[in-house]
DNA sequence: ATAAATTTGTTCGTATGTATA
DNA sequence: CTATACATACGAACAAATTTA
C-alpha cells in the first residue's frame, strides 16, 4: 500500500508502462526532459530523477546530445558446462551459426600467478604460468573479455605451451592438452552475475543498467588442475543453454 | 585520456578504492553526504552523485534514516543443469549443506495457459495448465521466487496432477513424471541476467545495484514438454556451478 | 563549413519530507 | 522529542555532445 508515490516513480511508471505496452519500441527514443517536464508538469530534477529509475532498471539509457532511448536486446546464444571450448553446438540454424562467428584477439605472456588463480591451479603463489588475455567481438562489437592461466610445470616446453586461438577463434582446452597426451576429465564452472566494474562498462562499452556474467572456469585432469579462466559477458548480449539428458534408469 | 574528470567520478574513485583497500568492509557505514561535502569541498548534489555511481556499480547501498553502507555479497551455492530438482548435490560440508536448506511458500491452482508458456510447452494458448507459484527463503530471506507449468492434459486425473514440494521443498519434476510412467529424457535451461522489475526488487528486498539471474527451464519427455518454469534469483546470493565430465575417448 | 538549437551531463544552492537512532 | 541521515523536489547555470538550419 504505497501512500503516496513521488512524482518521480509516477512518471517512470507511465514511461515504464508505454514501453511495455510497445508504444516505444527497443531503439526508440524517448520524450526529451524539457518534453517531460511539460507533459507532467514537474522539474528538470524530477525528470532526470525517472530517468535514473529506468536506467537503473535497465529498461532505456541516455547519450549526451542524442537523447534516451529504449535498451536493445540483441541476444547470443551460448552453451554452457562442456559446450565451453568445444565449438559450435550442433545443428544450428544459418542465424544461429551467425553468432557464433566471433573474432578473437589475443595478448599471451607468461607470469607469475597471482594468489586466487594459484589456488585455483593448486600451485603455488608466484609460480611462472601462461597467461592469455582475448577479446570477443561480435559483428564490431565488444561482447567478452576473457582471462586464461595454465601452469608452466605442465605444458613448458610442449607444443601447447603457448595456447592457441582454434579455427573459430575458440581455444580448446580439451584437444591442446589431449594433443599432449593429457585428458581432460571435467570442466567446473561458476557463474556469477553483478554490475560491470567501470573498465569492463568502458571496454564492453556497456550501458547502464547492464549487469555481466562473470564465470570462473577450471579443466581438470583428475584431481590436477590445468587450465583456469575467468570469464565476462555482456548480460545483454548472451543466454547461456544448458541442456541435460536424464539417464533412463533411476 | 580522461581530459578532466567530473568531481562526483573522482570522488567515487576514492570510495571505490577504500573499500577494495578494505578500509570498509562489507557492511560498514561510509560516510555521510555531509561528510563527504565537507571532505571533498563539493555540494550536496555530488555526494549524491558519488553515491548513486557506486550503487549502480553494487558496491554500496544507501538506506534511508541510516546511511550508506558497503554491500554484502553473502553466496548460497546452487548447481545446474541436471542438479535441478534432485535435491542436493553429493558430498557436501556441513557449511554447505546449511546453504540448501530452503523453506518454500507455494500457491497452487488451475489456469488457462498465457502465450509465451503455451509456445514453451507445445500448446495450444488457453489450454487448462496447473500453475504453481513459489516464494524460496533462506534464513528468513526471500533469495528465489518461481513459476511451474505443467499442461492437465498430462497431469489431470492423475496423483501428480497437482504439484508437490519434495522433502527438502524442492519439487522434484523428474521423479513425479516418474511415479506416472513418464520418464523425462532431456531437461533445458536458458539462463539470462538482467536487473530486477520494481516488483522483483520489491519482493526478493534486492538492494540498488544488484541483478538477478532469470532462468527458464523446460523438462521433456522425448519430444513432449512435460513442464516448463520462471526461476528468478538473487544475484547477490547464487552462484551456478556446473560440472561436465569429459568422455575419455574423444 | 559554420552557427544555432537541442539534449543530456554536471554542479551549485535551498527547502521540505520521511525514516532512523 | 530531537538530531541525523537519506529522499524528494524546486530552480538555475554552464558544459559537452549532437543534430539541425
Amino acid at each position: 500500500m504505497a501512500i503516496t508515490q513521488p512524482a518521480y516513480a509516477r512518471v517512470a511508471d507511465v514511461l515504464r508502462s508505454r514501453i511495455n505496452k510497445g508504444e516505444y519500441e527497443p531503439g526508440d527514443l524517448l520524450p526529451s526532459q524539457r518534453e517531460l517536464r511539460e507533459e507532467f508538469d514537474i522539474s528538470t530534477t524530477t525528470a532526470k530523477a525517472a530517468i535514473a529509475q529506468l536506467e537503473k532498471e535497465g529498461l532505456i539509457y541516455s547519450q549526451q546530445g542524442k537523447g534516451v532511448f529504449v535498451q536493445t536486446t540483441r541476444e547470443l546464444l551460448r552453451y554452457t558446462a562442456g559446450r565451453y571450448g568445444q565449438g559450435r553446438p550442433p545443428n544450428l540454424t544459418e542465424e544461429e551459426q551467425g553468432n557464433y562467428a566471433y573474432d578473437v584477439e589475443a595478448e599471451r605472456r607468461q607470469v607469475e600467478v597471482a594468489a586466487g588463480i594459484a589456488e585455483r591451479l593448486g600451485i603455488e603463489e608466484g609460480e611462472r604460468v601462461s597467461e592469455a588475455v582475448y577479446t570477443w567481438t561480435h559483428e564490431g562489437e565488444t561482447v567478452m573479455i576473457s582471462s586464461q592461466w595454465e601452469p608452466l610445470s605442465i605444458t613448458g616446453g610442449t607444443p601447447i605451451e603457448t595456447p592457441a586461438s582454434g579455427d573459430r577463434g575458440q581455444p580448446d582446452v580439451i584437444t591442446r592438452f589431449a594433443s599432449i597426451g593429457i585428458h581432460v576429465t571435467d570442466v567446473r564452472e561458476d557463474i556469477r552475475t553483478r554490475m560491470p566494474t567501470p573498465d569492463e562498462a568502458h571496454r564492453l562499452k556497456i550501458n547502464a543498467g547492464v549487469p555481466v556474467f562473470h564465470i570462473q572456469r577450471t579443466h581438470f585432469a583428475g584431481q590436477t588442475a590445468v587450465e583456469t579462466a575467468e570469464i565476462v559477458m555482456r548480460g545483454d548480449r548472451f543466454v547461456l543453454r544448458n541442456e541435460q539428458v536424464i539417464p533412463i534408469a533411476q
